[in-house]
DNA sequence: TCCTTTTTAATGCAGATGCATCTATATCAA
DNA sequence: TTGATATAGATGCATCTGCATTAAAAAGGA
């Protein structure tokens, strides 16, 4: 019987192919939506979290636990794009300490507009790498190292 | 017939699974080997392409091509390894542009007491996580995104 | 040979991230 | 209520990365 503590092969090339698999297919994306003139995936993902919020809005801490970033990350994030007009930060009504971070107008626009490159570039450099099924069940494992 | 540009569901799943898996699971290496009081796995990385090297060494843009790092972030890695002791900088006998990186003795070391640390974090962050057969797949199916 | 183009590597500067710390407010126990 | 502790968010500082540029040497063509 094997040492619990020591991989198999199988489970290092498994780490191996999933760095380097999402580098080269981050960076691919990245590179498309830069060339389309677009800002970072990292600014969709946050505009898109405040727009599944509505109008009420989101509070950073919220965020800060769907985005997988540390807290000082998301203060400055949020500063970045509340300089760009893409969102609003609002008084948080039962806690002084906190804020309510709204999608603006443009903020939504944003998203409207980075969407085509960005479905178009995970296609391009994801769905068309993957025999029909595969994806599903690529998302199946990755998703037991939740 | 669907729009060749237009990814499926499970495709848009892969993809945001494989972001999320990737970080959450080098967060955690990391992690572990800072715990230990040990550099990056950046350094790892670097280093022990050195070693497959051996003593003739690698020049820097070979560790470029091998690593999927810029040229500039090539230069700087390097700089931090030599500063730390743990490769050489040695003229490159056929291109003066040139140089070679060597492992230095301490560099080796360096590897060997990272790789223990490094291996028992894979086992609990991949290995773990994963049914027998899954890793092999999984690997498989990551690698056709190359 | 001479001149142009390419390749290799370094660097100045701006932007981003990690880390520790700080302020303000909320929570909770005595 | 008061005081201790915990939580939300911002910020200074060092480090790291991206981008553009530069210098030096190699490669190639007239």
């Amino acid at each position: 019987m094997s040492d619990p503590h020591i991989p198999t092969d199988g489970v290092v090339q498994a780490w191996v192919a999933l760095i380097r698999a999402q580098r080269l297919v981050l960076a691919r994306v990245e590179a498309d939506l830069k060339a389309a003139g677009l800002p970072p995936l990292g600014w969709y993902d946050a505009l898109l979290e405040l727009r599944r919020a509505g109008s009420s809005g989101l509070r950073p801490v919220e965020l800060e636990g769907r985005l997988l970033l540390e807290q000082h990350n998301i203060s400055r994030l949020v500063d970045r794009l509340e300089a760009a007009g893409y969102l609003a930060r609002k008084p948080c009504p039962d806690d002084r300490r906190g804020q309510m971070l709204v999608l603006t107008e443009t903020g939504g626009e944003l998203l409207l507009r980075m969407w085509p490159v960005y479905r178009t570039a995970i296609q391009q450099h994801v769905g068309r790498k993957l025999a029909d099924g595969d994806a599903d069940q690529l998302a199946t494992l990755l998703k037991w190292l939740f």
